[in-house]
DNA sequence: GATGAATGAGGTTTCATTCAT
DNA sequence: TATGAATGAAACCTCATTCAT
């Protein structure tokens, strides 16, 4: 039905002017005028489209989590090979200081007030299983090439990948330097291919 | 003027307290009434010590991350060889699911606001200076006693070794289960060892 | 970023419960509840009109001291004499107890803050330069008539007239006597026609 | 009585730190502290010597316009005749633009508040009538002396030298430029002797 | 007498949400 | 659907005043 297309695209106008709104003024700061202005719309429409602002906020997670799993997800499949893989994912990841800052600022303050709604540790969890299965799958195929050391157990691994990911880019992020951005890629990157390689 | 000299021990008390504060409400709900509530406190007398509340969160901010890292720092010295260090050391770092807890629910919450905050950032960095020293002389003591890899650079190691425990530990925060502490604790020691050890 | 346009009425509606709000309690009592009560509005919406208190009353200043103005001026324009225009211009400043009393009191706070602050200054300086106007010329054509003084330069003459008028009105108002508004008015105009008179 | 005295230098102390805070600050900005801070005293000795900031107010107004008054006296009392007497008047109202400044910045703030302040009218009323009673006098000599209109009413009159006075040096003060301080006194006595003189 | 820490009422301001148009 | 005017709760902050020391 149009008024169904007409009304999704609405919702994702909205939750865009969101994310951008989230990401230039933070959690505290930002407020529904500001989404609204940023989305050329009314602050009526807003409340029109979402009971309330928590409600956009957590769309908005759940949108912007699932989108970074899909871009990930498609850059590995790209290839084939473990090591193949291994590069199309973290440059998926690491893909420019302007991108990853948006979305990391915005992450940070989802992260800060997961610790209270459970609706956010919720949907954060997700993404954590479903970017896990990715590097899961990573260490399976790098074992069966042989390349990866056997004694990895690849659930087990996965989360360490994650964090040695995350916790680079925080630190890049808090240093305010976008020329470590790559500094940052190379020692996750060794680091990790140090972690799994025989 | 006659500004008066105000109590240290007010301070640290109202301190404390927005420590507490912060911990159970966040960054977003936390009101100066909460914090003078927790301090036992009323309102006005906050004030009377802190300018504002952005004044107080800075100073705890800065009270904390120097907490922390004497904390880690003294754990270290306890210890003379490289693996009594680093062991010594993670212990300190995941000393249990309290405590990582309410520090790393305000700590995630400063992490947050830094990203806007120039005061928090250069606090911060001064934290992860102070920390990667830590770590720094523990790889530096290894590599001396021939058991850690020699082609490690130090100071670019200490930043992956942050970044497991940091990425460990909010992935633990994230997951709101206590008894996961101790399973990220061993993942995020043995994935250090791994990456140090010849 | 949309900003709305504000309607006009409801910004008067704000500036006249305000002058009531002032006129009855004053600078220092007056608050924003006060005169949103006065306007029979909530509180919000004077902030939705105006971006602070100061912001009400730097428009006040502005709208109150043309109306008055205006008023002096429409007055000495029904005549055509020097003295009929005089006549009127006194009896349009002079114009009730009631009046003469709700304006200064709000006036004489202005004036009071005017010393702390330029705004303030700026637009009574213009209020001055256009009652001064108005004077200049009564006497102008009072010397053309040749029933004024010769010697006197209008330019100059003004800020007396304007000096005794204000001093006279001051003077009624401190002595809080409704009765006297007339014999003010009366001494004002003797001492104005003896200033100017042959 | 020793302590009397000193209890009496206490208040004038206080007093005197009002004047100056309220003069550099405003009646609204002006806090007990400051004027504590300015009297080098603490706060709590300020309420000891006097009730609460409205009596330190009432009383300064009270000091203030006796002082002021008595200076008006003693400087014609210097004179002889009626235009010696009115000049040494009018110079020591037109003292500097400092001291003019100072005092009617104070001075309108007090004016300001009188309207709601029954306290304030009184003592302005006696301010008032002690400045008349110089007026009058002086006229009253020039009207001896043959060279003061004979039809002018000194009672009535005095007011009138109180209007222009008032009116001019609220004037000078509103224009924030101290060179006109010599040009408002010399309209201001010019127009005094034009309304005095036959 | 003197201090300054403590209180708490009350002020300005912000903003999510509602609702008449 | 869409608007934006209106509401009111709740935040931060100020400051006169009190009172233990």
């Amino acid at each position: 039905m149009v008024r169904y297309k007409k009304s999704e695209e609405r919702r994702k106008q909205i939750l865009f002017a969101a994310f951008k709104a989230l990401s230039d003024y933070g959690f505290e700061t930002v407020t529904l005028q500001i989404i609204a202005d940023n989305a050329q719309l009314s602050k009526g429409v807003v409340h029109y489209y979402f009971d309330n602002k928590e409600a956009i906020l957590v769309e908005l997670l759940e949108w912007l989590t699932l989108k970074i799993y899909l871009k990930e997800r498609a850059a590995t499949q790209e290839q084939d090979t473990a090591l193949g893989k291994l590069e199309s994912f973290l440059n998926s990841v690491f893909i420019s200081p302007e991108e990853n800052r948006s979305f990391y600022r915005v992450y940070l303050d989802f992260l800060a007030r997961a610790n209270r709604v459970l609706a956010y540790r919720e949907i954060n969890q997700r993404f954590y299983d479903n970017c896990a299965s990715i590097s899961t799958e990573i260490v399976l195929l790098g074992q069966q090439e042989r390349i990866f050391a056997e004694h990895l157990s690849p659930e087990s691994t996965a989360p360490i990948i994650r964090a040695i990911i995350d916790g680079c880019l925080i630190q890049w992020l808090m240093s305010d330097r976008d020329e470590l951005h790559a500094v940052f890629k190379k020692s996750c990157y060794d680091a990790i291919i140090h972690l799994l390689m025989k």
